[in-house]
DNA sequence: GGTTAGCACTCGAAGGAGTTGAGTGCTAAC
DNA sequence: GTTAGCACTCAACTCCTTCGAGTGCTAACC
């Protein structure tokens, strides 16, 4: 009552001691829970008159009178950014990650989605990933693959993905038109941004190559489909169905509820939107998110940056009293690896300034 | 009492009339309810009778001495096989439907995908799709885009779908080199099945290429993987949340022990394999399910035909008292519709046969 | 003989009273 | 400053009653 500054030593361990309990009971903490849990010295009487002051100062509330501690807003987030060991390496994790990453190196969409699974599978919460739309689309290679006489696959290759899509022409052309057509297109569009793919390159393309503007319409299309695609941020969401398993949803209700917010796009753009320029993790808890529905839920987000750019995310969303021990460490670790990897490894953009002095 | 033989008319209708009910209340029906209900010209004494009837005979059930009926699996299957109405077509429906799926054409396993995602729209319920790995995979060509000096796109282009990979080579290599190589590979392979892709044919490419054999192996290796694309079937569920608004789940262990079930291969597999080699539609009731697990389940199961081939399916998986009516007539529409499409449009393995008479 | 009205009976659902137990706040003693 | 002790609170549980929808059966009716 006299003085309501900061927490002292002994206030934070009992708060960590109730927040650690009450992550792992999902049950109001009593204090004599915690005077027999933890061999503090201190009866429970002690701990009761610590948790009041706890309470009076807005680390912990109590559902009803006689009930044990709840752990606040305020008081996660004293947990999160002060009494968080460490991450801990986890080498027999880590082999694991990798081979189920290795295979989907090569583009950031796929390896962004493997991500979302992988933490999802660790930390048992749902995990949202995006990709990045690069705001500015360089082309780098147009490429046309003739599929049969009428139908051709369009791939365009911008920063680190591969875009692909398959148009029908108004009328049967040869295999090789459409691999001369190839080259055509490939000279005209790569390394340019994707501004500069306008309907007047259409001209161009159809004089240079001498074949008739409707049947080029088709193939410009698919290149804008594919632009795109590139442009949009792309969401996806894994392991939805893992956060029934969570005793917070007791009531179908409240299930319903979480999954029709968790599909509302504006939501979505705010879990993932939550996470500033800064390179780390951010973790926003209960009342510190934005959107009302999302007040009993916390929300860890990372962004992954490979040479300074963002190529997306991946953000897990659980109750509020979730591990975040797991989850922060896990999701770090995640970051760290896929982002030395991208950085001494494959992925498409990272080859661009190597000369090709080996050349076969 | 006196006999036990077929259902008369007002047996039936009574019948009839217990099931709507039923299905729309997801509430044992009354005799009361349904005398008030339809105007049969009958008292609820009598409907009571009737009812008392169709329990012997097994069509209806109580759940309990003094409440209302139920359909057991053999009144569902009654319904089914005589009592709906036949499909109406839906005009309002087509077109949506149709827009959807246009953009889809292209490709079975984007227009299936696309198929279950509509139905579970339209009935609200879970949609499980699969596309058929078709047995003998024909490579129809084989394509190789450079993406920068060492990263090239495999693409394979077997019937009426595209699958590609993007593999590293150990070295980089120029463009032009990788379209030669392109040229010599789907010269060798194009129009062979898919077992002709041997360790064999790489040293003929290699010779005929002069390009080192271990520089091949990336681009076989990512073949092979197209193809094992192809031949796996591949499973896809939607609107799995969906399910959530059923009253029948009235606890969250249900839901929760439905969609564990609802995970696992085993029973995706039966789900799935449940219809036979017939054209039509194929409908499995509550107990009549393999799977113990699905017992208080039905399926509605379209198998969908091109050409001769089945190219995959769509499912749709509900409580037992879901609402046939549409759930069948949905189905069946979107059979016709896909498949009727299929035939007259795009797709690219319905264009073999022509002749590239227009050619430009 | 089929249909109907009437009545006693059944049984789940809903609501309320009493009990239990974990937990609190407060006070007084150490 | 710490602790023991005590009165108090309140959700959760159990037990009990009431209520009503629905049944089966019987006797009367057309």
């Amino acid at each position: 009552m006299e003085d309501k500054k900061e927490l002292d030593q002994r206030k934070a361990m009992i708060l960590k001691a109730v927040i650690d309990n009450y992550i792992e009971s999902f049950e109001p903490v009593g204090s004599r829970t915690i005077a027999k849990r933890y061999d503090m010295g201190l009866s429970s009487a002690t701990i009761r008159n610590e948790m009041a002051d706890l309470e009076e100062m807005g680390y912990l509330s109590s559902p009803h009178t006689s009930s044990g501690r709840v752990p606040s807003t305020k008081g996660y987030r004293t947990y999160v950014d002060n009494m968080l060991k460490p991450a801990i390496e986890r080498p027999e994790l880590a082999s694991d990650i990798i081979s189920k990453l290795e295979d989907k190196m090569t583009e950031y969409g796929k390896l962004i989605r493997a991500c979302a699974e992988i933490i999802s599978d660790i930390t048992q919460y749902i995990a949202i990933g995006t990709t990045k739309g690069s705001g500015k689309v360089i082309v780098k290679a147009v490429q046309l693959v003739p599929v049969d006489d009428q139908n051709v696959l369009v791939v365009m290759v911008p920063d680190g993905s591969i875009k692909s899509k398959l148009v029908k022409l108004p009328a049967p052309i040869s295999a090789d038109r459409i691999i001369g057509l190839s080259s055509v297109f490939n000279r005209t569009f790569s390394g340019k941004p994707a501004e500069f793919i306008s309907l007047m390159s259409i001209n161009r393309i159809s004089d240079e190559a001498d074949i008739a503007r409707d049947m080029l319409l088709p193939i410009t299309d698919g290149i804008f489909d594919c632009i795109r695609q590139c442009e949009a941020d792309e969401f996806f969401t894994e392991g939805a169905s893992r956060l029934l398993k969570c005793p917070e949803f007791d009531s179908v209700d409240k299930a319903r509820d979480f999954i029709d917010m968790i599909q509302d796009k504006d939501v979505l753009e705010q879990i993932v939107n939550l996470s500033d320029d800064e390179s780390g993790l951010t973790v926003s808890i209960g009342t510190e998110n934005a959107s009302d529905g999302l007040s009993d839920f916390s929300v860890v987000s990372a962004k992954f940056n490979v040479d300074g750019n963002c190529i997306g995310s991946v953000s897990v969303v659980g109750p509020t009293r979730m591990d975040y021990q797991k989850v922060i460490s896990s999701l770090e670790y995640m970051k760290r690896m896929l982002e030395k990897k991208a950085a001494t490894d494959a992925g498409p953009k990272l080859l661009e300034d190597k000369n090709g002095e080996d050349q076969i």
